[in-house]
DNA sequence: CTATAACCGAGACGGTACGTCAGGTCTTCGC
DNA sequence: GCGAAGACCTGACGTACCGTCTCGGTTATAG
C-alpha cells in the first residue's frame, strides 16, 4: 500500500530524478524547441518510453524540472507600504527574466500557445503562486488605504506585471530595476495630468 | 533587365501569391507550429526549394502572410482626448486580438522566443507600426497636457499594451472592451489613493 | 516432494494451462510472428515473467500449445499394402497441411531457420514420432518384398514427404488427394521408363 | 528524359548499390531475422526513408541484394541422359545448399510463410527460372523416351527437388552428392520392388 | 505454527527497432 | 539560369515489445 495502487513494481525514483536533471541541465543550454526527449532520455540514462509514460511532452517535462528545482523564488516583501511592495516585488522579479532560468520562462509562455493544456497548467503551477503572493500585496495596501478599492485584484496584477513580460516576450526594451520602479511609480500615481489642483483652474484638463 | 539581374528566369509572382495564400489558408486552421513547409508548399503546387530560396523559416512566410492580406486595421482614433483615444484603440484592438487572424499573433511572439531574428522582424513590421500611432496619440495627449511629461513614451505605452498581451498569450483572464476601458482609466488615473487630501480639500480628487 | 524440488510453491497448473490455450488461440488468428510474448501474457491473465521462466522463447511455447491440443493426429494405416500405406497417410497428411492447426506447422519450419536449438525440437517432438509411424509402414513394406530393400529408410521417406513439404512451404502448386495418390504411384513405379520391355530381356530396365 | 518520369532528382544508383551491398555483407553475417532496416541504412551511409521508399520490407531488399550478386549459378547440364541431367543438377544444387549463399535460401522460404506477397516474388524470381531450367531437361527426357510421359512436369520437378528442400529446412538428414545420386536413381527406377520376374505370374497385385 | 522458499500477477524499467514525418540539400529537368 | 519537382540524408517522432527487475501476495514444505 506504498503508493495509490500497490500492485506492479514501484515508479522509480532515480529515474524521475535523473529525467528532470536531465532536463534541466539541457534547458540552461538550448531553448525547449531545439531539446528533444531522446536527448533528455540518453542524458538521463532512461528509456524514452518511461518519459512517454509519465509526462505527455517535453513542455511537461521541463515545467516539473523548473518547478522542481525552485521552490520559494517569489519574493513576498512586507514593508508596510505597498507601492514599496511591488516596487521590490517587481525588481526582483525582473531580475529573475533577466536569469538563465528565467529565460525558460519565456519558453512555457510559447509553449502553451498551442497547448492549452499545457498553458492551463502553466497558469496553476506558475502564475497562481506568484499571483496569490502579489494579491495579499495588493490587499494589505487596500486595507491601509493605499491602493484604491474600486479595482478588481486581478486588473491590478496584470497592470504591475503585464508590462515587463510584455517587454520579456517581445524584446522591445529594456528590463531593468529602473524600469520597474518607474512603472510601479506611474502606476500609482496614474499617467494622466492631475487636472488642475488649483482652484479655479481650466479644469476640464483631461476630458471627462 | 525588368530586375536587377536579367539573366535567367525571373522570381515567380504566381509562385509567391501562391505560397502566401496557402500559408495564409493554413494559418486560419492550424496553429503555425503545426504547419510545415512541406504542407505549404504542396498546397500551394510549388518545390519546397523554392520556399526555401526566399524566407529563411516558415515563421517568416507566415509573417509575409499576415502582412499581405492585412493593411491598415490598426485603428488610431483621434477624438481629441488621449485617454479616449487609448481607450477606443485598445478596444480595437481587444477585438481585433479574439479575431481568428488574431490568435495567430501569439503565434509570432511565441516564435520569437527561439528566434531573436524573427523576434526583431516581428517588432519592425508589426509592433512598430502600431507603436508609431500610439506614440503620436500619446504625444497628442503630452502637448495638450492630459499626459504627464515626466515618462517615457515607451513606458506608457508598453502600460498601456502590456496586460492585454500578457491576457492573451497567459489566457488567465478575459480579453473585452469592458477591460480596456477600466485598465485605461487606472492607467489614467493611478491606482494609488490620494494620500490624505487635507482638511476640508477637494476629497476625490483624482477624477472620475 | 512432489516434484524434483520440494520446497516452495508448486508451479501453477492453471496458468500453464492458461498460456497454452491462449497461445492456441492466437496462432489460429495470425502467423506466429505477429503474436508477442505480451499479448500472450495478457490474454492469459498471467504475468510476462511466467512465460519466460518456462519457455526461452514464443516459439516453444507455440510448440506445446499445439502439440497439447492434438495428439495422435497421425494416421498410420495398415492396409497390407505399403503403396496404399503411404498413399493414405500422405492424404491425410495432406489434408491436415490444409487445415487451419496445419498452417501452424509451416510456422515451425520458418522459425527454426534461424534458431536450431527450436528446429531439433520441432524434429524431436513433430517430425520422429511421424517418422516412426512412416517407418515401420517401410518396414512392413520391405519385409513383403514390396519396396525394394537396397535403399536407406530415410531417404525413402524424404522421398515420399519431401515434395509436398516443399509445395506446402512454396506454394506453388496445389496440394490436395489426388497429387498424394500420384505421387506415391510415380514413386513406387519410378518415373524412368522401363527401356524395351520387348525382346526377352526386361532386365535392367530401370535402375543402374 | 531518362526514364520515365522526367521531372525531379533521378534515383540515387548509389544509393541503390550500397545498400543491395550492405544487406549481401549482414546477410553472410547473420540470420535474415536477425538483420533490422536501421543496420543495413547504416551500413550503407543512406536514409531509412530510402530504404522504405522502393522496398516493402527487409526481405524484399535482401531478394534482391541476393539476386544481383548471383547471376546463372543455375546449372543447366545436358549430358544426353535425363536421369544423368537431374542428378548433375541436384549435386550442383545440394552444394549451393550448403554454401554460405544458399543458407539464405532457407530465411527466404521462412519469410514468405507469413508474407505471401514475398513468397509470390520469391517463386518468380528465385523458383521459376530453375524451374524453368529443369523443365527443359523434363522435356528432353520425355522426347527421348526416358521419361515417362504420363506424369505432370510440374510433380516430377516437386519429387525431384522436394526431398532435398524437406532436408535444408528440417535439417533432420545430410545433404551431399551422394544423397543427390541416391535419390535420382531411386526416383527414376522407383522404390517399389519389380513385381516377380518369375514366369507369368503378375502375383502380389501391388501395380495397380 | 512458524519460517522459508519458490511461485504468482502486475507492471515499471532500460533498450532496440519500428515505420513515419519533416527538415533542409541536391540534382535533373522545362521554361 | 531560375523555378518545379522530387529523391536524398538526417534525425526525431511516438509506439510496440523485448527480456529483466521489483513489488506485494500466495501456497507449500521443512523444521
Amino acid at each position: 500500500m506504498s503508493d495509490a495502487n500497490c500492485r506492479g513494481r514501484q515508479r522509480s525514483v532515480e529515474s524521475e530524478c535523473a529525467i528532470l536533471a536531465a532536463t534541466l541541465h539541457l534547458l540552461k543550454q538550448k531553448p525547449l524547441r531545439e531539446i528533444t526527449i531522446e536527448a533528455i532520455a540518453q542524458k538521463a540514462g532512461v528509456g524514452k518510453a518511461t518519459i512517454y509514460k509519465w509526462w505527455p511532452s517535453k513542455a511537461y517535462v521541463a515545467l516539473d524540472a523548473v518547478l522542481g528545482h525552485m521552490k520559494a523564488t517569489v519574493a513576498a516583501p512586507d514593508t508596510g507600504s505597498a507601492k514599496q511592495d511591488f516596487t521590490e516585488q517587481l525588481k526582483s522579479l525582473v531580475r529573475f527574466y533577466n536569469s538563465r532560468v528565467g529565460q525558460i520562462f519565456k519558453q512555457f509562455i510559447a509553449e502553451g500557445q498551442c497547448d492549452p493544456e499545457f498553458s492551463k497548467l502553466f497558469r496553476e503551477r506558475v502564475l497562481a503562486p506568484r499571483r496569490e503572493v502579489a494579491r495579499a500585496m495588493w490587499q494589505r495596501g487596500v486595507d491601509r488605504g493605499e491602493i484604491t478599492s474600486d479595482l478588481e485584484c486581478e486588473i491590478v496584477l496584470d497592470m504591475v506585471y503585464g508590462p515587463s513580460i510584455f517587454r520579456l516576450l517581445a524584446g522591445h526594451g529594456p528590463l531593468n530595476d529602473q524600469l520597474a520602479e518607474t512603472m510601479i511609480a506611474a502606476l500609482f500615481g496614474g499617467i494622466g495630468r492631475p487636472l488642475a489642483p488649483l482652484a479655479g483652474s481650466p479644469a476640464t484638463g483631461k476630458g471627462e
